[in-house]
DNA sequence: ATTATCTATAGATCTATAGATAATGC
DNA sequence: ATTATCTATAGATCTATAGATAATGC
């Protein structure tokens, strides 16, 4: 009875939702380029003039839907596990909206105007949370190589599918890797 | 003399050329999708239908463009110092068709058929390069979290431009990364 | 005569909007 | 009466090709 439900009766609430969860899904598959309104509305069940009405335009609703997926992470996990918690959900394929956005985030890496600040707004985030468990004074810096590197096997597992890293066992990789930020924020050298 | 000059005169090779470092520098800049045919001949300084003529396609013109750089970095590099040129290419904006290269991959992560083939394949080759430094028995895994590492990297840096990791001193990053790789694939737990 | 180059355009998109239609709430 | 939804289409791309033109080499 709540409002997220199938959009059959006319419900503003529930269709914005489905082009969200739509454009979420569709984004991660395909990046932003080559997502079309057209298939995001078709997904979602509503008409294409619809996604114009409810968001404005293709990119303002890309933003929406990055937006979602990575504060939701955020608010949620405390900083001492993000990291862990991160790489894991991108490792398991649970098919909830942080995996999908990290995975449009990945793919969209075209330069777009609009996208291009929400990214860097979310890595901000997610660094600065990083940094509180360093005391180096390169802190900061540190935590982007952490989260580059969280990123950049995803980049390789997901989007190119490089053996073996692809197949390989999420435990294998999250112990080689956690050892490894773990000494990398540790280190005063 | 040699071939690889302006396109003044009628040369097919040279114009072939041009275009190959056209394609370069735009899909380096834009990623594949945002780059139009159009603005590859401009740049080059050749009529729209060459490319075609030469290339076959616009993704045809992008593989052999990403093969040319990765293969000229892979054959240059003795193995041992292929993770620390590769990672420096990528910190210092040198402008040669190997940091290009990257960048193109980088940008170009909306799924085309062909391009992820040679993605790929370029990946294998650098991963099997590094896995030769290793004895641990998941030599190759931990070859691709090495590769993963560099690639994001520049994903964060490059791509997204996030702070501090952006402007931050290349000599700082090597040290930082290069000995946290170096024990990823020493260690032996 | 060969073939590098150019002109013109087909054909297929894709985003976005203006305005019509119809379901809901008072 | 309000407003969620739909129809129809403007307008702007973009890749690719067919066929004409013109510079080269024998």
């Amino acid at each position: 009875m709540t409002t997220e439900q199938h959009a059959r009766k006319r419900d503003a609430a529930a269709t914005r939702e489905a082009l969200l969860d739509a454009g979420s899904e569709l984004f991660a598959e395909r990046g932003f380029d080559r997502t079309t309104v057209r298939d995001i509305a078709k997904l979602a069940g509503v008409n294409q003039a619809l996604l114009f009405r409810y968001f404005g335009s293709k990119e303002a609703l890309f933003e929406e839907t990055m937006a979602r997926g990575g504060r939701e992470q955020l608010a949620s996990t405390p900083p001492e596990r993000l990291l862990e918690t991160a790489l894991r959900s991108m490792l398991t394929p649970d098919g909830t909206s942080r995996h999908k956005s990290m995975e449009a985030f990945l793919r969209s890496t075209g330069s777009d105007s609009a996208a291009i600040a929400i990214r860097r707004r979310l890595g901000d985030e997610y660094a600065k949370t990083l940094a509180t468990l360093t005391d180096a004074d390169n802190a900061e810096l540190r935590a982007d190589l952490a989260l580059s590197w969280v990123l950049g096997i995803g980049l390789v597992r997901d989007i190119t599918g490089k053996e073996p890293l692809a197949s390989a066992d999420p435990d294998e990789i999250c112990e080689l890797v956690l050892t490894g930020i773990r000494s990398l924020l540790e280190r005063t050298d």
